[in-house]
RNA sequence: GGGGCAUUGGCUCAGUUGGCUAGAGCGCUGCGUUCGCAUCGCAGAGGUCGCGGGUUCGAGUCCCGCAUGCUCCA
């Protein structure tokens, strides 16, 4: 059975059991600061079992892309070692929100296991939650009655809360699990132990494939436990094991997921690929380890694109960037590529799945060229840091951990790279130096990000909270369903969540509203509004006298918001614009609008050439002055809006209903939650002011709109006036150009003079050298001024004179600056140090200081009145 | 969000504790060598040392701020 088929049975079989079968959600996980990357097939579900939304149905059931890089059993830099870790993977699921529950889910988990995909039955353990005295918890009697159903007592197994009782987290829903594990081993191997001694036990060949999850607790604040009156079943089923288990591979990299990109490893390399791993083979090879790394790692960084997450040097996407890099340096240690090979291997990644994910077949020309430039990069690094490595001083064989450290830190040159280096030379690498470094640096940053988030003090136990701000910009009636505290740095912040609130809290580009709330008579200013898992949550400059208000009137500042939808309307008559005269490749990769500005990126792969910005504008003000009318389909059916052929993005996660913005069928029509306005006509004007660069294959575009926009155009009229004025030309640039030819004339005109001027200067004071002792004395106070000109002057009287000492007082500004040129030949006989004379002299003659080499230095000073006196002064040094 | 590092001709980089006339290689231009090209030789152009303050007699070099890039950590 290939892989395709196992998951598609799974969707069918639960499709036949009332299942509505969802897509997978984005593997980034937005609208949870908790969280950067989906981890479970649940943790996109949340929202349904917290009660902030409702599901759009009872029974769902899906596969859904995760991203795993820490974890208790699973570190990123333990994947490619073993054969069934991975930092992508996915996750199949069949959820029951207030539906079916125990009888039905392990009915069918069962049904499911032993005669769709026909999996032996005794090599099936399950378990169930034995009880927990301390928290008041019984055994799972209903569980263990279901499966004596199906499997002998002897094989259901009891386990504690750590294995066996599930939570999201310190609050909310939880429950007792039971899950179904098998038995990998061989026959031979299996008549010496029993399989009951291994589960739980990390055996790589006993695993755990299928937990069902079963919520029937509420945990309150207080910790306590209370009955839930609608109970759900939420399962989870690692797709990658399951296709081991039906395909019977020794791992899960011997399945027909991986086989492609071996496929192409082994060929590109020309190294096989033998599946040993350390720890069960003696002979294991370092190329296996490492080709799984970089299959592994593969997956993870194309889909995490694919759905919008760059890499990029903080949050979501460094983890991207140190998945990638892990993958280079080990096809850079290990298979001996010097060159970038990832991005050729993402085409086949996206065959593969294009029936599954198709996000990633659908941009495949923009991951490819991220990836690449992101190798690149990363082999740019490693070339550096490999010169820095070479030119470092070793003392008694002991590479400083310090100074590995900042190898790693400063330069991103990997430590293990490192070590390999530094064995290959001999050394050995100072690891607690190391160590210790890098523990200074987490704690400075841990301390950074210290913040305190308080309690919710709640008022009112409400969840339903409703947003009106499409509609309304003010409220009188609304009061406060909790409030909380939250420590920044030390400053506090006040968070309020109100039962209605016509406030916009920051999402889709749109910067969250500003405002202010009336408690009675006290008035008190909303700086920001967010959203935290669909609660919307305001940030005030302070809590209220009278938080429990019985009718709050909440007010949002109106001329900012009308500047915001401005922006935000604009936006997509740009985004259609780009796409017609760029072409359909364009996609949105992220925005920003306020009341200020406007900030649009999105995937093309050349510089928009001014010609092509031109189009652009001209097209959207051509659609401002047909002042369409918005159309806004407030919720209907993903569907039909996509039949309707709205603009979706890849990387959003779309509800069952979404709200399709229209501005003229023909031109624009995306899904999206945020404001505009009623006529495109208010948006009055729209100005361009930038184009660039900000990622590989990634453009942004900035640009003004109504008011801005005006006066940005008149302050670059005003500029243009004032320069006209001054150069009194009608084509300026000609003007600027002439002038800037003109002005480097005189420069070297003026340089000329000096030089001549110079010239004449250094014949008379040669004639007036004294001979003395063999050498020639030339002291003088010049009219010359520039420095340069007297340092060059000294050092070519001292080449014509022969052996000599030159010294030359001049005046730069009102100082007096000496310069003095002694002769090699003089340095060496007498031990003259011309650094040491004029620091003394200008100390002595100048109030100054001075300095330099033996052969030559320069001294000044504050006080020019006894210069001449200086020069001279510098005989009484000679012999 | 918090550290570290970097920013010097078109490119890649040197520039010791502040003081030799800001350099090197590649590239560029011209001339020569050559039937021509590559090569080689000679000559030359090209730099507000990221920006703004400060300390100092003197700052590419030290201090502060800002910007941009790289990098590590959260």
């Amino acid at each position: 059975m290939t892989s395709r088929q196992i998951r598609q049975q799974f969707l069918d079989f639960f499709a036949s059991k009332g299942h509505k079968i969802i897509p997978s959600a984005p593997i980034v996980a937005k609208n949870d600061p908790t969280l950067m990357f989906v981890n479970s097939g649940m943790a996109p579900l949340k929202d349904f079992f917290l009660g902030n939304q409702t599901p759009p149905a009872l029974r769902i059931a899906d596969t859904q892309k995760c991203l795993r890089v820490t974890g208790k059993h699973n570190d990123l830099e333990d994947v490619g070692r073993d054969g069934y870790h991975h930092t992508m993977f996915e996750m199949l699921g069949n959820w029951s929100f207030g539906d079916y529950f125990k009888r039905e889910a392990i009915a069918w988990s069962w049904e499911l296991l032993t005669e769709v995909y026909r999996l032996p039955k005794d090599r099936l353990y399950v378990t169930v939650f034995k009880g927990d005295a301390a928290e008041n918890l019984p055994f799972d009697e209903e569980a263990r009655t279901e499966w004596l159903k199906y499997v002998p007592e002897d094989r259901i197994l009891p386990f504690g809360k750590k294995e066996n009782f599930w939570e999201m987290g310190e609050q909310g829903p939880c429950g007792p699990c039971s899950e179904i594990h098998i038995d990998l081993r061989s026959d031979a191997e299996r008549a010496t132990r029993d399989g009951r001694e291994l589960v739980n036990a990390d055996d790589p060949n006993v695993i755990e494939i299928w937990n069902n999850v079963f919520m029937q607790f509420n945990r309150r604040a207080d910790g306590s436990l209370e009955e839930l009156p609608a109970k759900s079943v939420d399962t989870g089923m690692g797709f990658e094991r399951l296709c081991r288990a039906i395909q019977g591979t020794p791992s899960n990299y011997d399945t027909d997921l991986w086989r492609p990109l071996f496929d192409f490893l082994e060929k590109y390399t020309g190294i096989r690929y033998e599946g040993t791993y350390p720890g069960l083979h003696t002979d294991w090879k370092m190329t296996d380890v490492a080709m799984r790394v970089v299959a592994d790692h593969l997956r993870a960084v194309c889909f995490t694109i694919a759905d919008g997450e760059l890499p990029s040097n903080t949050g979501a996407g460094y983890v991207i960037r140190r998945i990638l890099r892990r993958a280079v340096r080990y096809y850079y240690s290990f298979l001996e590529q010097k060159e970038p090979l990832m991005y050729r291997m993402a085409p086949i990644l996206a065959e593969e799945f294009a029936d599954v994910f198709p996000e990633l077949k659908a941009q495949i020309d923009f991951v490819v060229r991220v990836v690449l430039e992101e190798e690149k990069a990363f082999l740019r690094t490693l070339e550096s840091g490999l010169r820095r490595l070479e030119s470092l001083e070793v003392h008694k064989g002991i590479l400083d951990g310090r100074q590995a450290f900042e190898l790693y830190d400063t330069f991103g040159f990997p430590i293990d790279l490192t070590r390999l280096i530094a064995r290959e030379k001999g050394w050995t690498v100072d690891e607690a130096g190391f160590e210790k470094a890098l523990q200074e640096q987490k704690e400075r940053s841990r301390k950074d990000a210290a913040k305190t988030v308080g309690d919710w003090t709640v008022l009112r136990d409400e969840s339903d909270v409703s947003f009106v701000g499409y509609d309304q910009l003010e409220v009188d009636d609304a009061y406060v369903l909790k409030y909380r505290t939250v420590q920044v740095k030390g400053k506090p912040q006040y968070h309020v969540v109100l039962n209605r609130t016509p406030f916009y809290p920051e999402g889709g580009g749109q910067v969250g509203d500003t405002g202010w709330l009336y408690f009675g008579d006290e008035k008190i200013q909303v700086l920001d509004t967010k959203k935290e898992n669909d609660l919307v949550i305001h940030y005030v400059e302070r809590l209220p006298q009278n938080i429990e208000a019985p009718a709050v009137r909440a007010q949002v500042n109106v001329h900012r918001r009308r500047l915001v939808e401005n922006n935000h309307s604009a936006t997509h008559l740009l985004h259609a614009a780009l796409r017609r005269v760029l072409g359909q490749h364009v996609q949105q990769k992220g925005s920003y609008l306020d009341d200020q500005t406007l900030r649009f990126d999105f995937a093309h792969f050349q510089k928009v050439t001014d010609e092509e910005l031109a189009q652009i504008e001209h097209l959207v003000n051509e659609k401002i002055r047909e002042n369409i009318a918005l159309e806004e389909a407030r919720s209907i059916p993903l569907e039909e809006a996509q039949k309707a052929g709205a603009m979706m993005l890849f990387g959003e996660k779309y509800g069952e209903r979404v709200r399709m913005i229209t501005f003229d069928p023909t031109y624009s029509r995306e899904l999206c939650g945020g404001c505009h306005v009623k006529q495109t006509g208010r948006i009055g004007f729209f100005k361009i002011v930038s184009e660039g660069a900000i990622a590989a294959g990634v453009r942004r575009v900035e640009a003004l709109t109504a008011d801005a926009a005006e006066r940005h155009v008149a302050a670059l009229e005003r500029e243009m006036a004032s320069i006209r004025a001054l150069l009194k030309a009608q084509e300026p640039a000609r003007a600027v150009a002439e002038l800037q030819e003109e002005n480097k004339r005189l420069h070297k005109e003026i340089e000329r003079l000096l030089w001549q001027q110079a010239s004449q200067v250094r014949q008379q004071l040669r004639q007036q050298a004294e001979q003395r002792n063999g050498f020639a004395v030339v002291t003088a106070v010049t009219t010359l001024s520039d420095t340069n000109i007297i340092k060059t002057l000294a050092s070519e009287l001292e080449r014509e004179l022969g052996t000599a000492v030159v010294a030359l007082g001049s005046i730069s500004g009102e100082k007096p600056l000496l310069t003095l040129r002694i002769s090699e030949a003089l340095v060496s006989k007498y031990g003259l140090h011309a650094g040491n004379i004029a620091r003394e002299l200008a100390q002595k003659y100048l109030k100054g200081g001075g300095g330099g080499q033996p052969v030559f230095a320069t001294a000044g000073g504050t006080d020019a009145s006894r210069l001449l006196e200086a020069v001279e002064a510098v005989k009484g040094y000679l012999p």
